[in-house]
DNA sequence: GCCGAACAGATACATTCTGTCTGTATAGAT
DNA sequence: ATCTATACAGACAGAATGTATCTGTTCGGC
């Protein structure tokens, strides 16, 4: 009756199914008030099943943000990959706006803007910001700087007050985007030397 | 032994008890570390007293939100009310760095940067806002786009975002926030006209 | 091809929290 | 003085988390 299945086909089976159904109810309801027998059950597995593999509902909630930065990097670079750089602020305005759009992915902004900041301490959540999306923003401002094309900042404070703005902005309701996006450009062109 | 209190005066003891001992400890811990019974021990009353005067935990945590805004606004507004007006931007500077002195008040952060936009949903979080803090940054970027000091864009947005870029600045470490000040200010006033 | 060891996963349990409900004492009104 | 409404205390029910235990399955050695 059971195929058989090795144990890393099986782990991997349960882990996926956790995650899934730990992100679609973390997506919908927010993080305190997805509790884990509802998780298990919409996974199709116990809760043991759970503490099993994973330390606690935050491990759980921590691999959940984790694969869904890499989906939205995956997303933005892929979204910025093709263009030709016709300057590095250009290109820093083209990765924010792919970023928004990335951003637009149902349940994305609650995981990632609204309950991860406050669940995950601020050493773990800048490690895996760091990791993804951080990352390439810190490339584009170095870049930008080096070219000469923005004024002298510091680097890192830049950045990461870019990577706010654009947090902010992907927070706007649908129909103010637009605006927000102008917003924006206004912010970096302004930075131009 | 008891002194004959009114109400009105029992009323405002208890309150401001669990007030006071629940910034405390949201402060400390973080909202869903603490429990009630926590807070009541501190406060010196009974979970009865906290049942009796809040609806439940998130009504007293926004209390405490409530109170915690306007002692922030109230400290912003105080140091920037000696300014004579040099120009819109200058004064947005200035409200910034006033902002960003405040905030660096104990547990400040935690509650109003960090839990309160996790625990309260949007719309609450910002009527309060509106109500306090980026009421007087509204009028500011009004201000300056009026006097054509900055270009022109929407007003809105523009406010928002500058609240971000604030707020992100105010969880800077001691020692990069004189770093982050500067790039602000690069950024503002690259939107000068 | 068997056997013990390691591992996946289910069940039962203890602890802790939240919100409600009931009871008591005190302040204010008549 | 009595009567009502309010402040508060304490007990209770339900649910959630994390742990400990127990069963069944897979893997490696002989």
């Amino acid at each position: 009756m059971q195929a058989r299945r090795s144990q890393d086909e099986r782990r991997a089976d349960t882990q996926r199914a956790l995650v899934s159904a730990a992100r679609q109810l973390f997506a919908a309801k927010g993080y305190a008030a997805t509790g884990t027998p509802e998780i298990v059950a919409a996974a199709g597995v116990t809760r043991g099943a759970l503490y099993h593999h994973y330390a606690d509902k935050l491990a759980l909630f921590q691999t959940v943000v984790e694969q869904e930065h890499a989906l939205l990097a995956m997303a933005t670079n892929a979204a910025t990959a093709g263009e030709d750089e016709p300057g590095p602020v250009k290109a820093l305005i083209a990765g924010g706006d792919a970023f928004l759009d990335a951003m637009q992915e149902k349940g994305r902004r609650q995981i990632l803007l609204v309950d991860a900041p406050a669940v995950l301490d601020r050493a773990r959540l800048d490690a895996i910001n760091a990791r993804h999306g951080l990352r390439t923003l810190i490339a584009g401002v170095v870049a930008a700087i080096d070219a000469k094309a923005i004024k002298s900042v510091p680097v890192l404070p830049l950045a990461h007050l870019l990577n706010a703005l654009f947090d902010r902005a992907a927070m706007a309701e649908p129909d103010e985007l637009a605006d927000y996006r102008k917003t924006i450009k206004a912010l970096l062109r302004g930075l131009k030397t």
